[in-house]
DNA sequence: AATGATTTTATGTATGTACATAATAACCCT
DNA sequence: AGGGTTATTATGTACATACATAAAATCATT
């Protein structure tokens, strides 16, 4: 009997794949390295790094150079969590979408805020408050500071018909940011918006993007009580 | 003036991130192909196919055979968070961990459990709660079901020293898994074992393991008030 | 035995060529 | 003009080869 053919990087990463799962690569077993794996699967040593690169980034194998590779011994799961408009995220649901602007204004930002997005205390920032609904229900309350030293033509968009979320998207590029989830008790204004009762436990998700080195925007969203954020692992 | 030569591809990812933050390459436009990219970089077709491919992997472009490349319209943020033993979340921030055994057992689960798990109502499975602590101060309530079916061994295991998560994870593999972030509000007894209120605002982490169509492990972290998950973008 | 230089080795990547594949564009026939 | 077939094209990938690089292992030196 000839052995099967892993002729491609797919079937040689479903191969190793079973092998990690069904324990003939025990965790913190050094594994054979890319060239021999390579002639036993009959194919090319790219196709065997390909396969390996890609397990690894997923966090079950551990490469190192010269040291060899390795089934991970605490696999760290990786969770990708794809962070959409709330737009899409609604109307993917089928569900239609509302927006609703709360408030607009200039105004100095708490300290809170002026250091997080590294700028003068004294320097007044764009404010927005709006509120997002699904099939007319309140869905998130969106709390946001824009940086107007940045995004300069903030300031001539009303934000009555668009949300913050969208119009940066398609005005104001960033490089990098951070994003952190959290649970917090509804404020009294926040209850007021979701209309949920005050102290109600909510899904919070904070995010601060910037463009290089400047800050662009704080936003928080304030889910309503019962959402959740579900990923596959 | 000779053109700068981009000859890895980590080179070549950083010009096509620089064009497009710079919005030389605007969102929805088509860039060059390949083999033109190639040319202007001075490599081989595959060094650019790997920068691009690794681009578009990250959201921002988007690729589809014979229509080309372009510039996602929308870029999708994609947050990746690890997800790892709880004790390796505690001690990289230099704390010391603790944990606790609360109750184990071996019951009927609730409804909505042996549902998830797709497992008859009938089935005992065994049952834990323990508290992870950091800094001797509560941090975490883990509350825990192992589908005994899938993994029998586990009925052997005290878990008096050895968390559920960290057992299972040396001791039973897992193909894929489900998971799903949430606030709550803090029950009797979770309050009890973290210390706070009672409904206080709770950050909570529901995690559904299975081994092939073998269900292998429910559980749902519940973290002290104030934890916050945070990640790049 | 400790230190430093050197060799070895497994992974990491670049290249040119070849072919596969998907999706669009062009064409042809009625 | 419509509908179905064929050609074209950009990405996707396999392969053999070559060299780069990091890190472990070995050897040489003190």
């Amino acid at each position: 009997m000839n052995r099967p053919a892993f002729r491609n990087w797919q079937t040689v990463q479903e191969e190793v794949l079973r092998r990690i799962h069904a324990r003939e690569w025990k965790p913190g077993d050094l594994i054979p390295n890319e060239a021999d794996l390579a002639e036993e699967f009959g194919c090319a040593r790219a196709t065997v790094n390909r396969a390996l690169r890609t397990v690894a980034e997923s966090g079950l194998l551990d490469r190192r150079r010269k040291a060899g590779t390795r089934v991970a011994l605490q696999p760290v799961a990786k969770a990708t969590i794809d962070i959409s408009l709330i737009r899409q995220e609604i109307e993917a649901r089928g569900q239609k979408y509302g927006y609703q602007l709360i408030s607009r204004s200039l105004q100095e930002p708490p300290a809170q805020v002026s250091g997080a997005l590294q700028v003068p205390m004294t320097t007044r920032m764009l404010h927005l408050s709006a509120l997002h609904l699904a099939n007319d229900a309140p869905y998130a309350v969106e709390d946001r500071w824009i940086n107007t030293a940045t995004v300069p033509t903030a300031v001539n968009e009303g934000f009555e018909t668009i949300s913050g979320n969208e119009w940066l998207l398609a005005n104001a590029p960033y490089t990098h940011g951070e994003i952190a989830f959290s649970a917090a008790a509804a404020t009294k204004e926040e209850a007021r918006l979701l209309g949920c009762p005050l102290q109600a436990a909510v899904f919070v998700i904070d995010r601060l993007t910037w463009d290089h080195a400047a800050s662009v925007t704080k936003v928080r969203l304030i889910f309503a009580p019962g959402h959740q954020l579900r990923t596959a692992l």
